[in-house]
DNA sequence: AATGAATGAGTTTTCATTCAT
DNA sequence: AATGAATGAAAACTCATTCAT
């Protein structure tokens, strides 16, 4: 559990900490057990990062950093919507197995009430939300605008729902989490909710609809 | 925000609790603000449930209790799928709405470790998942059972998603939350599961089994 | 130096913390050491105080109490103006020995910047020049009013001199500071200021006009 | 706040430090909080001074090497006593308006025991005493020595009384702290205490004695 | 001459719990 | 059944100083 490969005592700091906090919530999680973990004297954490809520910060952030930049990456690709939705999601998947400690922290800690944090939080989601809602609204018109602030956390928490629950779920269960599970779960995801969407849209690829249940009349 | 209507201590202690675990989060509520804010004698906490993580324990108790209620109720009801689905997603939304600090903070403290409660967390879970997974498996026979266990929590995640973001999205938009959102809520996410959950089934609605990617029946 | 003769918490912590304060100076001074040397709890310095500038409060508050408890007793007296001058330089300086701690520290923080203790002080410190301006000016009409404010903190000064500095003296010389000294010290101090101050006021002692610069018209 | 106009770091230093140390006392501030407003990097007060008693040290130093140089000239001017008086109370009231940092800091931490820095103080002021000594009792010959022990500290406080209160006294009146002001406190301080020592002692002003409450000779 | 990263002992305050009443 | 004083451990954070550069 020691973390001492990392040299920079900044970095072990973050990292270290990004894994308690994942693990037990950023309030359970002690200074000391963070500067006991990481090999670093107790100090350097307000020194580095001003404060225990500073790691949180840091972590917030690169957590969003990488968030936009997959979407606006992909955003400049000029997918078709199925595609960019199927992108998107393994994209954000990949992001969370290659830092999961880091995207666990932040989005479980996002509807906590932590004073200090919340004007950052809500800053950041606006401008994430913005990003993910265009999109899911490129491809995808939904008849009932008022839906999007609907569908999008839901489409973000189907993404997310392995991780939330997946350290109880290992528990549970006796699946084994794999390349092979995560190559699955990317799929099954993408697949549940481009039928999901597209159920409910009028699908505007290529300019004309192409909706599966297109025939579908349009719910009253 | 004190709690004195309630005249039973062990109750205003409970709610109180699971108003401020399900804002700040357990371990950053100390119980001399659960006893402040109930008008109860610190001692009453250590006194009716043991410390602060009975209270905890209480919740999360009563929370699984009230989703297996609803599941076996409906179980019972012998319903078509899709029905069941529906009215499983909203009995869910109702849940959240008549108890939103009982739910929100047994979902929100599921996945973060704290030894003492985990393995009731486990053992529940597990009991829930079971009745959940025949709930879905009863009408859509998924191809590779395999993807039960990411369609089970996704479902779940997409139900729970806004009022794990509520709190946050509430700060970043200005839409308002009353019944009449709840309704859409309701309808969108049973629609967005099923259209999701039917282009990935052998649907046994009907007693005919689909495939994947069908052009799936439309809904009627 | 321990303190254990006095057996409750809160008194053994007022008058551990007054000896220390006046020795080592507020901020000089952790609640560590108070604790232990009042043999008492740490916990219970908040418990009792609310903090370390709880207690400061306390002591400042309660030599302004006795302050303005002689300043009144004497106003009630109906004294002579030489009198009462006599009467209230006494009066502080059995104050100051009765209670050399609390008034110490009282004056010696008086000056000193802690924001939270400000305007306590200055509130206090309002009522007290008034009572104490209302003393001098009762019997000694000063030519220009605007030397009120530089008499009445000169004439405090001259009283609290000795313990302010009494300390560092008593390391510098080798008086000994014994009862017979404080009864030169408040004739002393007395006559230096009523000297002082009928030479530069038209003194309305006995209804006839005593003062250097008797020349001034008498009153009434 | 921030003090970048003098060049050289031990200056700025110095007279940052004595700022801060005027106003929240020596233990209260820090030596970040010193290096943060002096512009200067933290290890240059180790490397300057030594330490943060160091600071101290050099402000006493100062403090009473400008005191001492002022009654050293005084006494070779031979001056005729009240002269003297009044040139050293004007003398001391620039010398604190000139360097009101300095001198406060000295005078309020005077009493306060820092053991490292106890000698340095008991030493510097064992020789100012004599020094004020003696010109007080070059003038005027007071009837019981031990009253010596009295009137220089009394002397002392009514000259320093409005810097050590003054900040608090700025803001429980409305009074303007002026050029004026201190004119008037000159002449009223020297007053007081040429009436009042007057008063009370075998002057030897015009060579011949006159007893205590002598109808004083009035001023020129 | 000057820097700033790093240290470890120090600070105050708050924690959940217990116990005598 | 209920209180609140008391505890000791642990919380986050700041301190003055040192050291390699």
């Amino acid at each position: 559990m020691a973390n001492k490969t990392k040299t920079v005592p900044a970095e072990r700091i973050l990292s270290t900490a990004a894994n308690l906090f994942a693990r037990k919530g950023f309030s359970a999680v002690g200074i000391r057990e963070i500067s006991d973990k990481a090999k670093v004297n107790i100090s350097m954490i307000s020194y580095y990062f001003g404060g225990k809520t500073g790691i949180l910060k840091a972590i917030i952030s690169e957590y969003f950093g990488h968030f936009d930049e997959i979407a606006i990456r992909l955003a400049g690709e000029k997918l078709q919507p199925d595609e960019l939705i199927r992108k998107f999601t393994c994209g954000l998947i990949e992001l969370i197995r290659s830092k999961p400690d880091i995207c666990r922290v932040a989005i479980i800690e996002l509807p906590i009430e932590i004073p200090e944090i919340t004007n950052l939080k809500v800053r950041l989601l606006k401008n994430n939300m913005q990003l993910m809602s265009k999109s899911i609204a490129q491809g995808f018109r939904i008849d009932d605008p008022r839906r999007h602030l609907i569908i999008g956390p839901a489409f973000l928490s189907m993404i997310f729902s392995h991780f939330l629950l997946g350290s109880i779920i290992k528990k549970a269960s006796k699946e084994k989490f794999d390349s092979e599970f995560f190559q699955r779960y990317c799929e099954t995801i993408s697949e549940l909710f481009l039928n999901g969407i597209k159920g409910m849209s009028k699908s505007v690829t290529n300019g004309k609809s192409t909706g599966i249940n297109q025939k579908a009349p349009k719910r009253k």
